[in-house]
DNA sequence: AAACGATCTTCAGGTTGGCTTTAGGTGGCG
DNA sequence: CGCCACCTAAAGCCAACCTGAAGATCGTTT
């Protein structure tokens, strides 16, 4: 059961040092050298796992990214950004990439976060969540209402994850508790409505919504209107 | 095992550009180029997914999709929304539809996604129940009447849906009290005509109707009419 | 190591709103 | 006419909920 990798890389000679270790590690490597290839090899198999160079001749790797994704194809990928700067994370978590590293990049980190992507799985995930005009990216810890950014602390974004992977429908608190917190949190259960009342504060109240909204007695449910 | 497609197009270049391409895919296509033709054989064949325009001769996408949900039929269905504004997606998820694509659309993205409504067999029978014009909502503890939302507490919301779930037949009021309080509730039974009473002033009473039927001796019955 | 900032959690006071009971009223039915 | 089932407005009670603030924890910086 060899793990099955396609690395999507342009620079001929990192591409073979790459493809040379990770094959003497056990994995069953192909290579694409350039993003359409890329892209039509990625679709026309089934590997475990993607690892794709940013800057590509014909399609670059946020392209390849989220047409995959587009497709319904989830195999976890990683990115390989040029340029070390958040801006780069950014963008390639957006694009639904599950993990990135910056250029130049150690071989034996590679190969350290490659093994962790395979072992996570690539589950069945959506890019990002949608309720309203409100947008949810998994990856990252990062909200959206319309055009702008609202920053969330782990906590905040796991409850508003729960609500919005059921969007209209009303969530139990004890629901909640469940998935944000452990299986068996022994806490007291007010704490999420400490962490209701703080997404209010930034996902409603500056923008005069009430979408967050508690039905006494059951949950809260967050609707689109 | 062929995958069954009805596609519904009036361009008839462009249905006979994507029936070829799908057949080629190895999906069974039957195409109708109006809406009224498109309905009947959707309600006649049982496809697996179905291919809707939403600007049709004689009968418009969205009308056949909810012509279809208001028939029991569950087969997931793909909007093609002309990009021109006055339609727009959500519209199209609202009328039950399962996905969308923006025309123009590429031929490539258009498989991806039939491919991937196939797989999930498209959106879960949604459970809310329908009396009439009244509709109910289990999952997000909601009910209207027509368009309008009408407001439950959850226990208002248990008695309406223990008579909900039997339209038109009595149900006696120690079955509605077995099922919205504990089995053992050891209160005035009173109190079961207490929210009936409440319920009629929010169902009945702002739209005249009188849906909500008292059977004297026996129990309450709710009503289409 | 110490200090710091951010986040998580607990706590407690205040408020609300739904549940239930009560009691007087209505109307069907013998 | 009188009984009985049902209706419904009103009010008290209590649990659920909100929220500000303080204490605890964790990771990071100095």
């Amino acid at each position: 059961m060899d793990v099955r990798v396609l690395l999507v890389e342009d620079e001929k000679r990192l591409a073979d040092l790459v493809k040379g270790g990770l094959t003497g590690e056990g994995f069953a490597v192909d290579v694409a050298y350039d993003g359409r290839d890329g892209l039509w090899m990625a679709k026309e198999n089934d590997y475990d796992v993607i690892v794709l160079d940013v800057m590509l001749p014909r399609l670059n790797g946020y392209a390849i990214c989220s047409k995959l994704r587009e497709a319904g194809n989830w195999t976890p990928i990683m990115m390989l950004t040029a340029k070390d700067g958040v801006y780069d994370e950014a963008e390639a978590l957006d694009n639904g990439a599950d993990d990135y590293l910056a250029k130049p990049f150690s071989y034996v980190v590679l190969l350290a976060r490659l093994r962790a992507l395979v072992r996570r799985g690539g589950k069945e995930r959506p890019v990002s969540l949608t309720v309203g005009d409100l947008t949810i990216d998994p990856a990252g810890l990062r909200c959206r209402r319309g055009e702008t950014e609202i920053a969330l602390t782990p906590k905040e974004f796991a409850v508003l994850h729960g609500l919005a992977r059921r969007p209209g429908e009303v969530v139990s608190k004890s629901e909640l508790l469940a998935q944000a917190w452990d299986f068996s949190y022994e806490g007291d259960p007010n704490i999420v409505e400490v962490y209701i009342s703080a997404l209010r504060r930034k996902i409603d109240l500056p923008f005069g919504r009430t979408t967050l909204v508690t039905v006494r007695g059951a949950g809260y449910r967050l609707e689109a209107a």
